[in-house]
DNA sequence: GTCCTAGGAG
DNA sequence: CTCCTAGGAC
């Protein structure tokens, strides 16, 4: 049995905790890492995550915005949190299990405007993924380390639905794509979808939902990433994006990642 | 097949549509009296009431509070309304059907506290409530007339749970059950579900939302009448209170009430 | 569009 | 508790 970890931000955990029993049943994850959960800690439905199995939580939240949990069924060794552009605005958590240091991240979504003069949301997200080369440097790289969640970039041309289109749009900038690319090359991380899914081929995890027919036309982004160490990278077996919770009711704009690790 | 006349407060008439296509295929009413539609005229959704088979609709309402509509699968040979207490608050509606008035009624709440002095609301319910009993001497009285709605008193001691505990809450203090006397009386109306069911035994058609197990424990009031004029009263066939639907998923907190006239 | 907040109404 | 409004975030 692979140790079996999943990614999701599920846009309030509140509201998505059908959605996540069920993507647990079918999936059983032994480490599921959750984005913009919107919980604050005191109001986390703790009972209702163990009773799916998961006895061993961190949460890492606040009211309205933002806010990640590690949820596993396996002990956790170790765990720690990391404050982000010297903002705790619940973004980042890490947690040891079966001796592979999973990190769980929520990059800022940086704002409508791709201009850091003119819009401090995007700078905040340029900073950030800065940061997180400087860390990838820093403390990642040699490890056995398995990196997932929303870094709200797409860096490839078949990562969202239409390049041109979208080039100048926050998420898909040369920028934020060459900002990423650094983040890797620093951590010497393997993007593990792209490991298992050819860069010709479209490939999303998230599909907005302010056009109703985004998911039925196929107007999605990968926002959604797993990366592994390189000292994992023999250690993968598959990698799945399950699309099909999209067409759940009342879904997350975003779908789980799950990949196995052989053991 | 007699004329088949109901009458629910659906508290949001767009949060309600899958709850009346279930009601309407259960019991297919001719005519259709709502209250608490909360939408306003140009976004009330008129196909979906159509698409029930109710092709002649009246509707009163406004954006978020009150309103109220009636919908029939006959002909509307007349209709009108009447703005109470000056106010054009969307409470009432009246249509002829089958050479019988119907007037669709939503009397209101009258806040938290039962003195006229201490609290506008309460004096808008009682005023209202005198303007209705003026109406229904003037107007109503021998003429074959149906009066139905939410008129948001409980008057007898068995239209509530417990009457001592009650007796000083809006909606059954003797004030308004007075009031309310007082307009049957000057209409020479008839009180159909208690024509049907005797006093002695509890009736009620709206259970509380703020008490999770108010349904359960039978926690009810009966806030929502069916009255007839004199000249009506032999026609009548039956009365029920579809109290399942209140176990539906996401209830209003009231419930329909169905009459038959024999034709 | 679908979340969140808050306050108001019931 | 379940509606409604608005504004904000994404």
């Amino acid at each position: 049995m692979p140790l079996r970890v999943a990614t999701w931000n599920v846009n309030s955990l509140r509201q998505r905790l059908d959605h996540l029993a069920r993507f647990d049943q079918e999936q059983r994850p032994d480490v599921l890492c959750l984005q913009e959960t919107k919980v604050a800690d005191g109001s986390f439905p703790e009972n209702d995550i163990k009773a799916l199995g998961y006895e061993n939580l961190l949460i890492c939240g606040q009211k309205s915005y933002n806010g990640v949990a590690i949820a596993s069924r396996r002990p956790i060794e170790d765990h720690g949190r990391r404050v982000w552009c010297g903002k705790d605005d619940k973004r980042h958590l890490w947690a040891k299990v079966a001796g592979v240091e999973i990190h769980c991240f929520y990059v800022p979504s940086g704002g409508p405007i791709p201009d850091p003069e003119r819009n401090d949301k995007f700078a905040h997200k340029l900073m950030f993924l800065q940061e997180m080369q400087h860390w990838a440097g820093a403390e990642a790289k040699g490890r056995p380390l398995l990196l997932v969640g929303d870094l709200n970039v797409a860096p490839l041309e078949n990562d969202v639905w239409n390049h041109k289109r979208l080039v100048r749009s926050v998420g898909h900038t040369p920028r934020e794509s060459a900002a990423m690319a650094e983040v890797i090359q620093a951590g010497h991380f393997l993007d593990v979808a792209r490991h298992f899914v050819p860069e010709t081929e479209p490939l999303y995890t998230w599909w907005g939902y302010r056009f109703a027919a985004a998911f039925e036309k196929d107007y999605g982004w990968r926002l959604d990433h797993v990366w592994t160490t390189q000292r994992l990278a023999k250690r993968l077996e598959k990698l799945e994006v399950h699309k099909e919770t999209r067409s759940w009711e009342r879904p997350s704009d975003h779908v789980p990642v799950v990949v196995d690790l052989a053991e």
